[in-house]
DNA sequence: CCTGGAAGGTTCAACACTGAACAAATAATT
DNA sequence: AATTATTTGTTCAGTGTTGAACCTTCCAGG
């Protein structure tokens, strides 16, 4: 019952994923904080930076790019579009999708909000080399692949 | 004005990143499912895990390690109390400070909630060599650093 | 002393996120 | 053709998180 396992924290993969998540998360405060002269916060930037690179996504499938819940787009969508950057338009072949796209306004905040993201990254990583930054993103990749594959059904 | 980049998932450190965003947020929806037979969320375990390993932690150091406000430890901890896992002690010599240490009770749940946090990130990185996840961990602590240092004053 | 400032915690209002219950449209079954 | 099941999006109540205002306690300079 009582495993008398040593401390997680000398466990080399609970360590270095530890480091994982407190990056992300700082990274987080600092984006937001970049961010804000743009009136966004990363959730917003997260939704216009799919629709921008996937026009007509639907809500659902944003959901699901987003793991995130529909609801949650329910919510924060329509203040997107009052705010004219984002049009949702019902398909025509299936009135119960809305297609999402980009206003111009919304494709030009976006383009800025990313092109500041993107510094904020370079400048986080600049100490490691691509090589290094590559292997990072193999790494995740494969865990989001064992992840995906283990979670899939409940 | 327009600076004519190419697109941000061209560049490999955003894509990179992008990965770790993800592989992160999966990872917390996974932790969330694992650790509900204890009751817990991953808010929780950060707190206990930390308290378990700096014993006597005022509120204020463990928001900064949590990188959190203070007012979200003022309303979780009084939870963790009343369930019994939790103590608090006005420190002697500063009666600002509370002292937080866990319960016996405490102890054992958290040594099995990170025995559960161990088994999901050693299965999710199962897939990835010893030295490719010191590499990762190499690297996202280089990137806190360089976070910190940029982001101190403000 | 004692007074102004700083630091630890709490409270409160605002907002974000979730899951469950729901309505409308479509697909599948009979 | 009619009925049932699935899918899409919305609403609502409950909870998490934050930042600002506040109280108490400590400290530093007069």
């Amino acid at each position: 019952m009582n495993k008398k396992q040593a401390l997680p924290w000398e466990n080399p993969r609970f360590r270095n994923w530890i480091a994982v998540a407190r990056a992300h998360q700082l990274m987080g405060l600092t984006l937001t904080r970049s961010l804000q002269g743009l009136d966004l916060k990363p959730p917003h930037l997260d939704i216009l930076g799919n629709v921008y690179r996937y026009p007509g996504i639907s809500q659902q499938d944003l959901a699901n790019k987003l793991l995130v819940g529909r609801s949650n787009l329910s919510m924060l969508l329509p203040q997107l579009e009052q705010r004219g950057l984002v049009e949702r338009r019902t398909d025509a072949d299936d009135r119960r999708v809305l297609r999402l796209t980009l206003t111009e306004k919304g494709q030009a905040l976006t383009e800025n909000a990313l092109a500041i993201y993107t510094e904020v990254i370079d400048k986080a990583m600049s100490t490691s080399s691509p090589e290094d930054c590559d292997m990072v993103g193999d790494v995740m990749r494969r865990m989001l692949e064992k992840l995906t594959d283990q979670g899939n059904d409940r």
